[in-house]
DNA sequence: AAATAAATTTAGGTAAGACTAAAATATTGC
DNA sequence: GCAATATTTTAGTCTTACCTAAATTTATTT
């Protein structure tokens, strides 16, 4: 069994890890939990004992197989949290993350299977990040600007490059959200704009600039 | 801000309470929690220092309307996350509490508003223990043995006194659960057997050994 | 009313997880 | 190549929440 801080320490160095492919520094680790540097190297040595990570003095760390499976289950589970938020308890998808972050802790596989059932099997959270299954895989679907899709694709928003208020705002206004399937109609060679519709048949044309901050797959 | 374990005694000290109407003892805390008893004492001081509890060394404690008011949060957070378990993820009533006793500790007030209003405001969970609302008012419908019931008084299953696995499989078997209704049709003077029609219209007999394990209300 | 037993508190200690200050090591600049 | 700087580790503290052993207080016997 693992405490709360050292799931947090491997969910951490996790995150961190798609990055930095190389050893993982003691201070980027202090930066994101906000300990200070002498605080993680007392982690690290612990987790090194319980053989979740490697590592090397003044060199960093890299997790182990083993790490790396239990980062990832912390990470299934706090995106299968966030769905539910959103989805059943009709949350906004900016207010879920601190709820997640608490919720992710929570022992009991037979919880996260029935969750992950009740859920549909969601394969992205409400941001678009990609839910590992339980065997700690992870679907790694390219995400693309939707400026890229092309003419008659059908393809669904994953998430967004640009996150500011305006954008979220204009987005919502507009009917599109995390999710949401999208076909491409037509592009417009002039001035980068699409035509683009919606599930529920609504058509609409955004600018080339919307489309660039709209990630997508397929 | 109340720490896991602060909660964990408040809680423990407002159940024994509902036994015990006078000073909880050290050694009844100590029981339930599984500590020692002078481990009990220094957060006893904690507690009371935080002014959630009144503590008379040597002649135990009370909760304050503070600590109280903590203790039926709790309560309530336990007992809606169980009905979520039970109605929502198909858990059975026997496997809830483990994972309510983690659940019950996420801190966030909109979070249990949500819960309660994506279960339709229960008002008692899957063990037929009241919930609290949130006010911290807890409905106290007097629980009766069905063997006390009056002929022809349609009631509900509220709890039970027995809880050995032979007497639950007999009640699965015979369609008796928490939360269904009971008409009482006639009793037998003679050995003190219960005619009873269920919800479905299914008619029955059960002994008197059963009838005065059943709880009910109304 | 002592003597004995039971309950409770105090004293002192441990492990986890944080901290500060100081020492050790690595990196950078000239 | 070596001094200055940045990074990381070590050493020593603190708090929380537990523990054991011993002292204190209350309850029960005789
Ligand atoms: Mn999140
Ligand atoms: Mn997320
Ligand atoms: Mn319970
Ligand atoms: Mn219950």
């Amino acid at each position: 069994m693992l405490s709360f801080a050292e799931e947090n320490y491997l969910k951490t160095i996790y995150h961190i890890s798609l990055k930095d492919k190389k050893g993982i520094a003691t201070n980027a680790i202090s930066e994101v939990l906000k300990t200070k540097p002498s605080s993680v190297t007392d982690m690290l040595k612990k987790l090194s004992n319980k053989k979740m990570i490697q590592h090397v003095k003044y060199y960093g760390v890299n997790l182990t197989d083993k790490g790396k499976k239990e980062a990832l289950t912390i990470v299934r589970k706090h995106r299968l949290w966030e769905v539910f938020l959103v989805d059943k308890l009709k949350f906004n998808w900016d207010e879920v993350h601190e709820i997640a972050e608490q919720l992710e802790h929570i022992q009991s596989k037979l919880l996260i299977e029935k969750l992950d059932e009740f859920l549909g099997f969601p394969t992205v959270d409400p941001h678009g990040d990609p839910i590992p299954d339980a065997l700690g895989e992870i679907q790694v679907k390219a995400q693309i600007p939707l400026s890229e899709a092309g003419i008659k694709a059908h393809v669904v928003v994953v998430g967004l490059k640009e996150t500011s208020p305006a954008f979220l705002k204009y987005l919502d206004k507009s009917g599109i959200y995390i999710g949401c399937k999208i076909k491409i109609v037509d592009k417009v060679e002039f001035d980068g704009s699409m035509e683009i519709t919606l599930e529920n048949k609504k058509n609409m044309t955004i600018s080339e600039v919307v489309a660039t901050n709209i990630l997508i797959t397929e």
